[in-house]
RNA sequence: GCAGAUGUGGCGAAACUGGCAGACGCACAGGACUUAAAAUCCUGCGGGACUAACCUCCCGUGCCGGUUCGAUUCCGGCCAUCUGCACCA
């Protein structure tokens, strides 16, 4: 008999979602809170990725039990529906983003429903709601106000066909993917967010929160925090010094040459002395055709041009050295130039090979001059003048305090993070709340004039220099200005998609508030979040931004809490049935619909927990899902083998407390996959007794409810108990009654397994070894041998070791 | 290139702080039920040697080496694969 997995799914999810189930209680008086947080989907045309579902089962699972364990629970959902694919499509299609979002929306809604998660709908949230971008813009300005947005001149991918600025996504090879022209970078004015301002913070903090260890470390090495100098060097003959960030100052006497970015700004300045710059104009147009990131990767053949006319003088050996530009030395990177130190630095060795320039050793490893390759370890210095004969750290201190004393450097730390790039030359973002006027410069509009709405436009193509689709709204664009009255032009770029997503769990606290982003009795009662589960891929971008963000609002006294997150963990990546990532073009996509039109939801569920580890990534497989709906047949007939029974029989009462042990922790260290195969071990018990008592059948259906809770709540009412599960209290435990009396201990002979002899449990030494040597097998193994050594640890093992 | 992860049967995997490798599931094989098939239920299932069968023995957690009575787990060195890299979300 096989059940009726589509009449019963829907039958529970109207109930749920009519009466507002597991909607959060606004009555803050119940201490125990908990906010359990998914990543709010971007609502794309392709609709829900079976990827969702995993996180989402997760912390609903989740969200259920702490319900159960007597908790008030905020587990919200939204969308974050600003984005390139809704415009992409309007360009190509003519319609307009809000009208293919809005009916995105409804789908992935339909979709999320069909599953079954315990969302509060009631607290849904959609960045490109005005309601909502109203305070993403006020904090914008609040920043603004802080000194914290400024406008900078940053390059942009350009697709020189579409006359369009590109996401790195959409550059390919170094080409347009949708026309295939070329792409350059181009200089733009844009506003930057001065998130670095916030780096040591954004490290130091982390110390306080739980996330994984892994999210900690790739977070502390995106900022890049590194301990270093800063070091003049004078230009020859000029009164003018070319600085370098350097992290390994006491190298300076190996220093015989500088290498400085194309687009460092001494080419422009020093033009007129400069000899080749033809050569040095076509090296830059070349490198301006790269990426930071294209340049770093083909690499592997270093490139670059002297600048003739120009030397700079190593303000410690006071030689003159030569000055290059090359693309492997980033602009965005220290000072944008280098000392290079070839003896001691792989790429500085590399390049000095390429074009023959001197290679001075200074560090002495005690066994090999420089054959092959740069000595990059630590060694005693040698050629350094009063560093000779130092170690690395000594040596170092002392340069250090040698240049400051000579006003030719200072220790600097310095980050590898750098200021965020907030504007897009997009239509379909929040419009950053700012005007320009002539005489009083950037100014942000009125708080109470927020939200400042998206105009309705009727072209969304971009404007002839790559501007945002609104730089043709000349009515929208004139404007006054709020400081001085006079004409004034709004900005006509949009924020990022990130912007929405930086403060969105801030919404869900309070989402229908039209004075505050959330009221302050929801922010001190629901904050910081609980539990925020989301893919590693937003590691260092979105978890870094929102945390800034909410640094920030910490410190202008909107929020309650440093920290925006208490536990961060992540999840891992459904693969197609190749192994290979989901894509359209690979024919791989699994359709969540589908899925639960075929199997229904709670099999789905079930499917996606016991999959593989959480955390790591697993490639679907058809015929495996099968067998989660098997199971959940087998735990559909264990109502014909019902009985009787108000306490837990003998001989099940081990293993029911065992399991409810099992499945509380588990699940609280995300090992969804153990809990489900507790469930089966469990099943295939009942179904060898040949009977469930009452009690039993009860607890059963409790620990399964936040995986499979619809068949769990109709077994539930079938079995003719009177509440529904979600209601219930979470199962307990004795954990006198998980423990065994006696123990299998297995008996080794130089390490491998000869037996295993049941002992009472905490069993003496001397006893366990009568019984290990009563043991024909260990006889056997341990017979005309010497025994040198025996081991016993306790209820474990027992070990001899014999020659 | 930089950063983070992963590697265990035919497959997905399990193994709590170093202590019986392979729980649970899939696939497969055999049996029961059935006129039959499907479904369901029961049993077996890492590889090899020996055996009629049991017993027993050897090998086995990517590769090489180390620490240890004992290593999937710890250490060093390799190899392979996956993910992110700042305008995709």
């Amino acid at each position: 008999m096989a059940y009726n997995f589509k009449e019963i799914e829907k039958k529970w999810q109207d109930k749920w979602y009519k009466e507002g189930t597991f909607n959060a209680s606004t009555d803050y008086t119940n201490p125990k809170k908990w906010y359990g947080l998914i990543e709010f989907p971007y609502p794309s045309g392709q609709g829900l990725h079976v990827g969702h579902p995993r996180s989402y089962t997760a912390l609903d699972i989740i969200a259920r039990k702490r319900r159960m364990q007597g908790y008030n629970v905020l587990f919200p959902i939204g969308f974050d529906a600003f984005g390139l694919p809704a415009e992409n499509f309007a360009i190509k299609n003519h319609i307009h983003p809000r009208i293919t979002t809005e009916k995105n929306i409804a789908h992935f809604t339909e979709q999320l429903k069909s599953i079954g998660f315990s969302f509060d709908w009631s607290r849904e949230i959609n960045t490109t709601d005005p309601n909502y971008y109203k305070w993403t813009q006020w904090i914008f300005i609040q920043l603004f106000k802080h000194g914290l947005a400024y406008k900078a001149t940053m390059p942009i991918n350009f697709c020189t066909g579409c006359k369009v600025g590109l996401a790195n996504e959409e550059v390919v090879n170094g080409v347009c993917e949708r026309c295939g022209s070329p792409v350059i970078q181009k200089e733009k004015s844009e506003w930057m967010l001065k998130i670095t301002e916030y780096a040591q913070r954004l490290i130091d903090d982390l110390d306080d929160i739980d996330f994984l260890e892994k999210i900690k470390i790739q977070q502390r090495n995106w900022i890049g925090r590194s301990e270093g100098a800063e070091v003049k060097f004078q230009i020859t003959g000029t009164s003018d010094n070319l600085e370098v960030y350097t992290t390994r100052p006491d190298t300076l006497f190996g220093a015989t040459y500088m290498v400085i970015a194309p687009e460092h700004k001494l080419i422009e300045k020093y033009a007129d002395r400069i000899t080749n710059m033809p050569e040095i104009e076509e090296y830059k147009r070349q490198a301006s055709l790269k990426s930071d990131f294209e340049r770093a990767e083909i690499n592997k053949d270093k490139t670059g041009v002297e600048i003739k006319g120009i030397t700079a003088i190593n303000p410690l050996t006071k030689k003159e050295i030569p000055v290059w530009i090359s693309d492997y030395v980033l602009s965005t990177y220290g000072t944008g130039a280098i000392m290079a130190v070839p003896a001691h630095d792989e790429r500085d060795y590399e390049f000095a090979q390429k074009f023959n320039l001197p290679i001075v050793q200074v560090l002495d490893d005690g066994q090999s001059l420089v054959k092959d390759g740069a000595m990059v370890g630590d060694g005693i210095h040698i050629n350094s003048g009063f560093l000779d004969g130092l170690n690395k750290e000594d040596a170092i201190d002392k340069v250090n305090k040698y240049l400051e004393d000579n006003n030719i450097g200072k220790k600097k730390v310095n980050y590898k993070l750098r200021d965020w790039v907030f504007s897009r030359q997009r239509y379909w973002g929040e419009p950053i709340p700012m005007v320009y006027c002539e005489h009083c410069g950037w100014q942000p509009i009125p708080e109470e004039e927020l939200p400042l709405k998206l105009p309705e436009v009727e072209d969304f193509e971009p404007g002839e220099n790559g501007e945002s689709p609104l730089a043709k709204m000349e009515d929208w664009i004139k404007t006054t200005c709020p400081v001085c009255g006079k004409e004034a032009r709004r900005e006509t770029d949009t924020m990022p998609q990130w912007a929405g997503s930086s403060w969105y769990f801030l919404r869900y606290m309070d989402p229908h508030n039209n004075n505050a982003l959330a009221s302050k009795q929801a922010l001190e009662y629901w904050s910081p979040v609980d539990w925020y589960n989301g893919g590693m891929e937003h590691t260092t971008l979105h978890l870094l931004y929102s945390r800034f963000w909410h640094k920030f609002l910490y410190d202008i006294g909107v929020v309650p809490t440093k920290e925006p997150y208490q536990k961060r963990t992540s999840h891992g990546m459904i693969l197609g049935d190749n192994g290979e990532k989901m894509s359209k073009s690979k024919g791989n996509v699994i359709n969540p619909d589908d899925i639960v039109n075929e199997f229904g939801a709670d099999t789905f569920r079930v499917y996606e927990m016991f999959m593989g580890p959480f955390d790591q990534s697993a490639a679907w497989s058809m015929d495996s899902i099968r067998g989660c709906l098997k199971f959940l047949d087998r735990v559909w007939n264990m109502q014909t083998m019902l009985v009787e029974g108000d306490t837990y029989s003998k001989e099940t009462e081990s293993m029911m407390h065992k399991a409810i042990k099992k499945v509380t922790n588990d699940i609280e260290e995300m090992k969804f996959n153990t809990c489900v195969s507790t469930f089966m071990t469990m099943v295939n018990e009942f179904y060898k007794l040949k009977r469930i008592n009452k009690a039993e059948f009860k607890t059963f259906l409790t620990l399964l409810n936040p995986f499979a809770p619809h068949i769990t709540e109709e077994l539930n009412k079938l079995a003719g108990f009177e509440n529904d599960i979600s209601t219930y209290n979470w199962p307990k435990y004795d954990e006198a009654k998980t423990i065994d009396d006696t123990i299998e201990i297995p008996v080794q002979v130089n390490g491998k397994l000869k037996a295993t002899i049941n002992v009472l449990r905490d069993t003496d030494e001397s006893s366990v070894k009568i019984a290990v040597y009563d043991n024909t097998s260990v006889q056997n193994a341990v017979k005309d041998k010497q025994i040198v050594k025996e081991i016993y640890v306790k209820n474990k093992i027992y070990n001899i070791v014999v020659k």
